[in-house]
DNA sequence: CTCTTGACGCACA
DNA sequence: GTGTGCGCCAAGA
């Protein structure tokens, strides 16, 4: 556990509910706005779910990243909507509304 | 210690 | 508005 991976973990378990932001936003918050990739290569070697709320991280685009799914993107939307969380497409949210800001 | 990969983002054509 | 290329940081082999 690095400090950089703690605070990867703090912004996203700090994300409101019925609220998402993107990597790039983690990234800024943990102090390297380019490292979005480095906040995704974490988050992947996330161990458990229930600790770090990813489904609420999506890209700048506001898409689910399809390739990470912890159990079915299916699940992550379903999630989303339980917070409230609108969709633009079947699996983008709405960013424009939900877009959180440290 | 070095090289490659990775849940990405932005600039340019 | 769409397609391609380059860059960023960290972790794993």
């Amino acid at each position: 556990m690095t400090e950089f991976s703690e605070k990867v973990f703090d912004a996203v378990i700090k994300i409101p509910c019925g609220r998402v932001t993107t990597y790039g936003q983690i990234a800024i918050i943990c102090g390297h706005k380019g490292a979005f990739r480095a906040v995704g290569s974490t988050l992947h070697k996330n161990p458990v779910f229930g600790m770090i709320p990813c489904h609420r991280v999506v890209n700048s685009k506001g898409e689910l990243a399809e390739n990470y799914v912890f159990g079915g993107k299916e699940v992550q939307k379903n999630l989303l909507l339980e917070e409230g969380i609108e969709f633009s497409e079947e699996y983008v949210v709405n960013m424009r509304k939900h877009f959180w800001f440290g």
